[in-house]
DNA sequence: CGACGGGACGC
DNA sequence: CGACGGGACGC
């Protein structure tokens, strides 16, 4: 049992970076003991009678069998495929899906995994939990059922005394309603608390209730009032890319579109792409920032609407070449099937010539597709 | 009909 | 003072 699932997992990750060497020649036991010593590391910091343990909130009486689990924390390069060769060693795997982001295909870390049998799940998370992969210490729960009630559950608290420990926070939260997780922030390098934490609820409404009864309130033994709100959204634009990749990037792509863009288009500025043949004031354009997310800067962005599913980049290369100079072209494709989404950017460096192009090329006839360019609209991204 | 990415913290 | 995890519900 041990020695099968242990090849599995060393034939996986055994060329991949991790912060424990293991040596070929290592022992089941070796195994056993991490796995093991995470777990006692879990229960050492935390009292198992109070703090949340893998499988969250009792839906007692559910009469579906348990056989989906969720799997948290998993490694940034882990792939579905990977997941599924790991969970296979428990069991026969009905299904598996590592969840990515939409656009970028970057793993968001954590994925679900369906048991065609309840007993396989349960042996899942009492061996796969806590594992310890890479940097990472994997969680496996049951996953709970896909609901509204769930989402934004997530509360972050600050203003804690630096003493609190997580069983103490939890103590203080469980009144509102069933904890999913929680955690204090400490200094990496004191080991201290920061004073933040974050506790995930069951339900949203648990962790309203949460807010309404703890937010403003000192805790008993402390002097100061604490903060409880609703934790950010995770943004995915973190920590993802090495900060080496930076440097990398031409200092006129570095300067791209930093820097506010406060007053973008209202009104009169915002240029439509259905608004055919309608192409920005050059005395306007060419001289303000804010009206075009378009340029000036590095160079005129130009969106191109109606390429076929199959369009590659060296079509826009062809057909916005002879206009000038080109700088870049983009195909936006669907992660999945990399079939083009329907559009694309290229950028040229002077005004003059994106100009002559989007006015030749609005109309043109591409394969059977009438193309719609236009200068690229300013991002509408509303924080 | 619609449809507008990815890039990133210095001055 | 603020501080936002090890991106937890199907991207």
């Amino acid at each position: 049992m041990w020695l099968s699932k242990c090849s599995v997992i060393f034939g996986l990750f055994g060329s991949l970076h991790s912060d424990r060497k293991i040596h070929p020649g290592f022992d089941q036991s070796s195994w056993k003991q991490q796995i093991t010593a995470s777990t006692d590391l879990q229960s050492a910091m935390t009292d198992p009678q109070l703090v949340t343990q893998n499988g969250g909130p009792n839906h007692d009486a559910d009469m579906e069998s348990k056989t989906n689990l969720i799997v948290n924390y998993l490694p940034q390069t882990m792939t579905q495929e990977e997941i599924r060769s790991l969970f296979s060693s428990i069991g026969e795997v009905e299904s598996c899906k590592l969840i990515r982001d939409k656009t970028t295909g970057q793993s968001l870390g954590y994925g679900f995994v369906n048991y065609k049998l309840q007993d396989d799940a349960d042996r899942a998370i009492a061996q796969l939990n806590g594992l310890r992969l890479q940097n990472k210490t994997i969680k496996v729960s049951l996953a709970r059922p896909s609901s509204e009630s769930i989402k934004g559950a997530n509360l972050y608290i600050s203003g804690l005394s630096k003493t609190m420990t997580q069983l103490d926070l939890e103590t203080m939260f469980s009144p509102a309603g069933n904890i999913i997780t929680s955690r204090i922030l400490c200094d990496p390098t004191t080991g201290l608390s920061k004073g933040v934490g974050f506790i995930r609820f069951d339900q949203r409404y648990e962790a309203e209730k949460a807010i309404n009864t703890l937010n403003g309130t000192i805790p008993e033994g402390s002097t100061e009032p604490i903060t409880v709100k609703f934790a950010n959204q995770p943004s995915n634009s973190k920590n993802v890319l090495p900060v080496t990749m930076a440097s990398y990037l031409s200092p006129a792509r570095q300067r791209g579109f930093l820097g506010p863009i406060h007053h973008a288009s209202t009104g009169r500025f915002r240029f439509s792409p259905l608004d055919a043949g309608l192409v920005p004031n050059p005395l306007i354009s060419a001289t303000s920032p804010t009206i075009s997310a378009a340029g000036p800067g590095p160079g005129w962005c130009i969106f191109v609407y109606n390429l076929a599913p199959e369009t590659e980049e060296n079509v826009l290369w062809q057909l916005f070449g002879p206009f000038g100079a080109v700088q870049s072209v983009k195909v936006i494709r669907d992660f999945q099937t990399q079939k083009c989404k329907g559009f694309g950017f290229i950028t040229m460096s002077n005004y003059e010539e994106s100009l002559m192009a989007i006015q030749s090329l609005n109309g043109y006839t591409l394969g059977n597709r009438v193309l719609q360019v236009s200068f690229k609209t300013s991002n509408r991204k509303s924080p």
